[in-house]
DNA sequence: CATAACAGTGAAAAATTCGTGAAATATTAA
DNA sequence: TTAATATTTCACGAATTTTTCACTGTTATG
């Protein structure tokens, strides 16, 4: 875990530096926005930890800077009682926010519960038809609170479905939009992948109602 | 647009509050869960933006409340952390899920969003003739309220006659145009379709008026 | 009123459609 | 390459839909 921290006082980078090792992550100092930008330009690192008020160039805009060219998880750490500030850094794409003072043991909490959601799933479009949990962005179904595997085809049908639920949809569209225009296959094989996705919602097999004569159509 | 905004942190909802009204919205608030499904019963809003946690109501159960009345689009806030997994699968009935901390501009995006997504539901084109509703897009018939089952050939018909209110047809134009060009069959056919449809559309039969010695015409 | 033409109806026959399993083919990962 | 997955094709059987048709009821007209 590389950990690049920026703080013109040379005090809080030394004792964030020492937890950080201590834990068995990699330290790294920059003493203000100018600096770290060049450093992350130079190098990549798993998060920063961000001071908001530096000399030369601070926190918030060497954060927009480093974010133009990598996603990188930011902390910010600002003085108690900066509201619009921290307003400000989170627009600018801050994940995190502490105020000084603050207890190192908590700055490392929130680097553990930051990296833990980049490496997760970024919060991402979610629906949910009772018992049926789609996760669009993060690409998983959930049955009961139970997941399942979907082939890509059938993931592909499901993301339709739920992005057209209610409209009545012929195979020839379903073929159009979810195989693409260039597919000149059996209209059957629709059937077949319906039948497969409908095994893998089991009880929500319920949502895709056939329209005999037609083809399908999604119903919550 | 109206959102109401339930958070029992008063910062969390001034700076979403600020966000919202940054964008011509207005803003509503609630502190915890009971607050929140009283202002759902005594007015409207277009979405609401609900916590997970908060004193005396949380906000999963809220939802359920609230979505018992009326049906509101949410986005649930989550603190942070590990009960982001557990959230899964369970009978949220939220529209979408943002963990926290958020970025206010994100949480605009994702209002947008889900907006968009409820707004594009009712793009269908429904039309309605007293008691009968007739769902083009969906491909439902409803009799006073009450969902019928039509056959392919009923529903073709009754479209058809639907775009050509109040103009007579003969049987040759009727098979003609929804049999298409290529039926050798009888005439009588669509005597017997016509009767199935009738049924099907129990009082509302009314609207198809037989023209003896032509065809048949749809009249509301 | 008589009657002829036409429409409504029910029931049986014919045709279509869908769900499914299994095999064939294609794609991807190792 | 092989092995594992995924996709596609296809044919059978069940279920549904469409069509035909004979019969019945209705309407218009002389």
């Amino acid at each position: 875990m590389k950990v690049l921290i920026v703080d013109d006082e040379e005090m809080i980078r030394n004792v964030l530096k020492e937890y950080v090792e201590f834990e068995g992550g990699e330290a790294y100092e920059a003493a203000d926005g100018m600096e770290a930008v060049k450093m992350c330009r130079a190098a990549d690192y798993d998060i920063i930890l961000m001071d908001v008020m530096m000399p030369r160039l601070d926190g918030f805009s060497a954060v927009k800077e480093i974010k133009k060219n990598k996603n990188i998880p930011v902390i910010m750490l600002s003085a108690r009682g900066e509201e619009y500030d921290k307003l400000f850094g989170f627009e600018i794409g801050a994940d995190d926010y502490v105020t000084k003072p603050f207890s190192p043991k908590e700055v490392m909490a929130r680097i553990h519960a930051v990296l833990k959601r980049y490496s997760d799933e970024p919060s991402s479009d979610i629906v949910s038809f009772e018992g049926l949990t789609i996760d669009m962005t993060g690409r998983n179904v959930y049955v009961d609170g139970e997941k399942v595997e979907l082939t890509p085809k059938e993931y592909e049908i499901l993301f339709y479905f739920v992005k057209n639920k209610g409209i009545a949809l012929t195979r020839e569209k379903l073929l159009m939009d979810v195989w693409g225009f260039d597919f000149y296959g059996d209209d059957r094989t629709v059937d077949t992948h319906i039948k497969m996705l409908r095994s893998n919602l089991k009880q929500y097999r319920k949502f895709i109602v056939t329209l005999r004569g037609l083809g399908y159509k999604f119903e919550a």
